[in-house]
DNA sequence: TGTACATCAGTGAACGCGCGTTCACTGATGTAC
DNA sequence: TGTACATCAGTGAACGCGCGTTCACTGATGTAC
């Protein structure tokens, strides 16, 4: 399983930094390098400063010139797993010719699963069980919207605005159960729940994928 | 909410048990009542024989006596989870008709979501991101077909038997996302991120159930 | 180009804490005669 | 009904372990003159 841990605190880079920076900033790719692994191996809970430590071969005080604490590794862990797929969504709908919706969502759908197979705890952490006694940060919203967003549009440029019917605007709803059908088959797959069942999940998927987008 | 902790050591407690079985098994429940609570408020993963005995005004290896180990307590609250849901889906496939699948496999719907919202940490449990490093026994996969029964039989007698398609048996498919879609939305909302979204997760939920049965 | 100084990465000891699990034991409770 | 014995629930001390975090410190590195 392969995990890229890309640095993204942007508005550092854009500047030419310095040496030290440059170091720093290298450091904390590792330290979220191995944070992945340690989340793989062991779960979200078993975060450990300590561990991560160990294993660079450093004192565990010296993260704590990196991260504040402990959740806030967890938080940047988070927010860069959140980053990562809103640029994967958004890449994935832009590719697509403008003209028609469905191919557009179609590769939305398919970029999807692909990251969420690619990256199972990076999935997991966003959208299974909630890690205890944390709380995700505003940004965490935000991001999730910006995964949302070309789903949405996707779905109101190819009805037309009619209105809200009872209870639910058809554009948002359909919107919904786009994330929601094809979020059940993913997380089931990913949390393992298919393994020595007789079908290919990806073919569970590809049907999930062309019904939702038929109707 | 409510932590209903049956014990369900039925070959033991057909024959007349003596006292002192009597009070084991009381004792047994006691501690799963208070090992629901810490996994609801701190996570599956910080679940602590300790922490029981603490709450349960006792020492610590007082409870080896009840349980073998750790993960032996976490196996017996996960098949009695599994155990527990198998029962809700069955009375509810039984209490209605059996002349039509549909409103049969409404009612399973709806079973299956009140079960989860009113134990979210025993649905997340057996449905949301594994525990890491825990090995489900093999009587987990038993009770979860046992769970997914009802709706494969469901759509069986809905369907006539017209041999495999392309890729997958039509009932068995149907059947596949009748879970997956129903999954998609209840562990979205169990989990929180319907949390100030602008609709009725009920609403949304009504209308898959609805959906899922109509084609 | 050379030197003095400020910055900062990293160390090692220490804190209080909680964990699962074992062991030899005490004392109450049920049972067989 | 009374007594002797076996069973077993529960105790307290101890084991080795890992955790997050703090503190005062050392020593290397970059920078300003």
């Amino acid at each position: 399983m392969l995990v890229s841990t890309r640095e993204e605190n942007v508005v550092v880079q854009e500047t030419t930094a310095g040496p030290r920076e440059r170091y720093r900033q290298q450091v904390r790719a590792e330290v979220q390098t191995h944070a992945w692994h340690q989340i793989a191996e062991a779960g979200a809970s078993a975060l450990s400063l300590k561990a991560i430590a160990k294993q660079m071969g450093i004192s565990a005080p010296a993260l704590y010139r990196y991260f504040a604490s402990r959740d806030d590794l967890l938080t940047e862990l988070i927010l860069s797993a959140y980053r990562d797929l809103a640029e994967v969504v958004e890449a994935a709908a832009a590719g697509q010719s403008a003209d028609s919706a469905a191919p557009r969502l179609t590769s939305v759908a398919q970029a999807m699963r692909d990251w969420a197979l690619t990256n199972p705890h990076r999935y997991l952490l966003l959208f299974g069980t909630p890690v205890p006694g944390y709380a995700a940060p505003p940004e965490a919203t935000t991001l999730s919207s910006r995964i949302f967003a070309p789903v949405l549009t996707g779905f109101s440029a190819a009805m037309p605005a009619s209105g809200s019917l009872p209870g639910l605007d058809p554009a948002l709803r359909r919107a919904l159960t786009f994330w929601t059908r094809l979020h059940g088959v993913i997380s089931l797959e990913v949390a393992g729940h298919f393994t020595g069942m007789p079908f290919d999940p990806a073919v569970l998927y590809a049907g999930e994928v062309e019904a939702v987008l038929a109707d």
